[in-house]
DNA sequence: ACTACGATTAAA
DNA sequence: TTAATCGTAGTC
C-alpha cells in the first residue's frame, strides 16, 4: 500500500473562484474538497453532488422575490462564505454563497464523498458503535444535505464563515484534473416552487455512489 | 402572540 | 408512506 495513493494535495480556493452566478459556481464546486479544521483533527469530503439557487427570481430559493430575513442575510452579502440554515427544525444545510455582494444566489451542497476522517464522522453520525462501518452505514454518512452537516458538526455556529478561512473552506486537488461525467437534473423538495422546480440545476458526479437521489 | 410549514431523514 | 420536531417567517 502506497501511503499517497487517493490522498489528495490540496490547495485553498480563493475569493474569486466564487465570483460567478450560483449555476456556474455548482458545476465548478463538483469534484472540489471540503475540510473542517477542528484543531489537531481535521475532516474532509469530496463535493459529489449540488443544488444552485438563483435569487429572487427563483421561486424555490430563500431570497426569491428579495426576501430579506435575519436568515437569509448573508446570502446578500460577499460570495465564498457559509449560509447553514435549520430544516424541519432537526437539521442544518449548508450553501456556499455565490455571485457578489447584493445578488442573493447560492449553492447547496447536497452530498460528499468520505475523504478523511470517517471515524469522527461515525460517531457525529451514529455516537460510540464501537463496531466496524457497513457498507450501507458507509454510504450513509454524507449522502444528503443533513447528513454531511451532521457528519461535519457543521451547525448555525457556521453561519456565515468566509470559507477562504482556516476553520471550514473549499480546496481543489493540485494534481488532479476534474474528470468526471455531470448529471443535470432537477432539484429535490421543492414541490411549492411552482414551475422552478422543473428548472435543471442540481448537477452530480456521475455513477458516484454518496449521490442522494438518482435520477 | 399565534400559526403554518419546510432546499430532510429514518422508520414503518 | 409517514411521523418526527422546531426554527423561521408571515400574520394578527
Amino acid at each position: 500500500m502506497i501511503d499517497s495513493v487517493g490522498k489528495p494535495d490540496l490547495i485553498k480556493l480563493e475569493r474569486s473562484f466564487y465570483s460567478k452566478n450560483a449555476v456556474r459556481l455548482s458545476i465548478d464546486l463538483l469534484g472540489k474538497y471540503l475540510v473542517h479544521s477542528m484543531g489537531d483533527k481535521e475532516l474532509i469530503g469530496k463535493i459529489v453532488e449540488v443544488e444552485a439557487y438563483m435569487g429572487i427570481s427563483d421561486k424555490a430559493a430563500h431570497s426569491y422575490n428579495g426576501r430579506r430575513t435575519e436568515r437569509t442575510e448573508v446570502m446578500y452579502g460577499e460570495e465564498g462564505h457559509a449560509y447553514v440554515y435549520v430544516i424541519y427544525g432537526m437539521y442544518h444545510c449548508l450553501n456556499v454563497v455565490a455571485a457578489r455582494k447584493g445578488i442573493a444566489q447560492a449553492v447547496l451542497i447536497r452530498a460528499l464523498e468520505p475523504i478523511k476522517g470517517m471515524d469522527i464522522m461515525a460517531f457525529n453520525r451514529y455516537g460510540d458503535t464501537k463496531k466496524e462501518l457497513t457498507k450501507k452505514q458507509m454510504i450513509n454518512l454524507t449522502n444528503g444535505p443533513g447528513k454531511l452537516c451532521k457528519a461535519f458538526n457543521i451547525t448555525k455556529e457556521y453561519n456565515g464563515e468566509d470559507l477562504t478561512g482556516s476553520r471550514l473552506f473549499l480546496c481543489r486537488d493540485k494534481n488532479q484534473e476534474d474528470k468526471f461525467d455531470i448529471v443535470e437534473t432537477t432539484r429535490v423538495g421543492i414541490d411549492y416552487a411552482e414551475e422552478a422546480k422543473y428548472f435543471p440545476w442540481r448537477f452530480y458526479i456521475k455513477d458516484n455512489p454518496y449521490v442522494s437521489v438518482r435520477v
